[in-house]
DNA sequence: GCAAGTCATCGACAGATATCGATGACGTGG
DNA sequence: CCACGTCATCGATATCTGTCGATGACTTGC
């Protein structure tokens, strides 16, 4: 019974979210919180769209820029683009008629180190 | 579309399944490989199941010891620590009439690795 | 102001997942 | 050998999620 994303708003910075796995046992909301935004990260071609902003020159791409790369329908893209910035993972900005997503390293970082026992 | 969880056997130990985020563009292989894992995290109640066993004394826990606390059937219960198995961040170890389940540390700190840029 | 480009939202549909009750497999103790 | 405890598997179901085509909002350039 997962819950509902977290609209658009990036809800809690990663670092508040809870403590690392193992320091002590994890309460449902923080079970909730941290099992959310690990949902944006476990598909496959929302983590090719983090390693392709994460990868490019600027660090930033538009939303037509990884339609290609990715092999799937433009409105698939602008949902899973959708779903990284709701979990905090990634940033858009809209710059004229183009919208411009980078990938937030600092939260990746942070999520990482949650998964990690006893940091 | 996401793939079928890998059966039970533990697949490919975390360190060896790609380069951290962001280093180059994820492939699709590599991309199917870390969604399965990460998608074995990325509910709550496994979660929760992950931190009690980190946090028990041992350092591992029968299933019927994680009914209660998860509050769930215990089929349901059975079926997300397989998830856990099969991801390869848990072991089981069958013991006369039960199963013991631990944390596996170190697939967790290869995991979290792995989404952090640059390491 | 109009045509073209870029993107997000909507509605619909197929496939996956969580959940549970019932059942079966296995070990243990009388 | 039999009743019980522990656990995994099965079958069914409700819900969630990814996917796309169609559409609408907005910007740019002519």
């Amino acid at each position: 019974m997962p819950k509902p994303l977290p609209d658009l708003a990036p809800a809690i910075p990663a670092r508040q979210c809870c403590a690392p796995l193992g320091t002590t046992p994890l309460r449902p909301e923080e079970a909730d919180d941290l099992a959310g935004r690990l949902r944006a990260l476990a598909d496959p071609h929302r983590l090719r769209l983090l390693s392709l902003l994460l990868a490019s020159e600027t660090g930033e791409l538009r939303t037509r820029d990884l339609v290609a790369p990715l092999g799937l329908a433009q409105p698939t893209v602008s949902h899973h683009l959708r779903q990284l910035v709701a979990a905090g993972v990634a940033t858009a900005q809209r710059r004229g008629s183009e919208s411009w997503y980078a990938a937030d390293r600092g939260a990746l970082v942070d999520l990482g180190s949650l998964l990690q026992p006893d940091a």
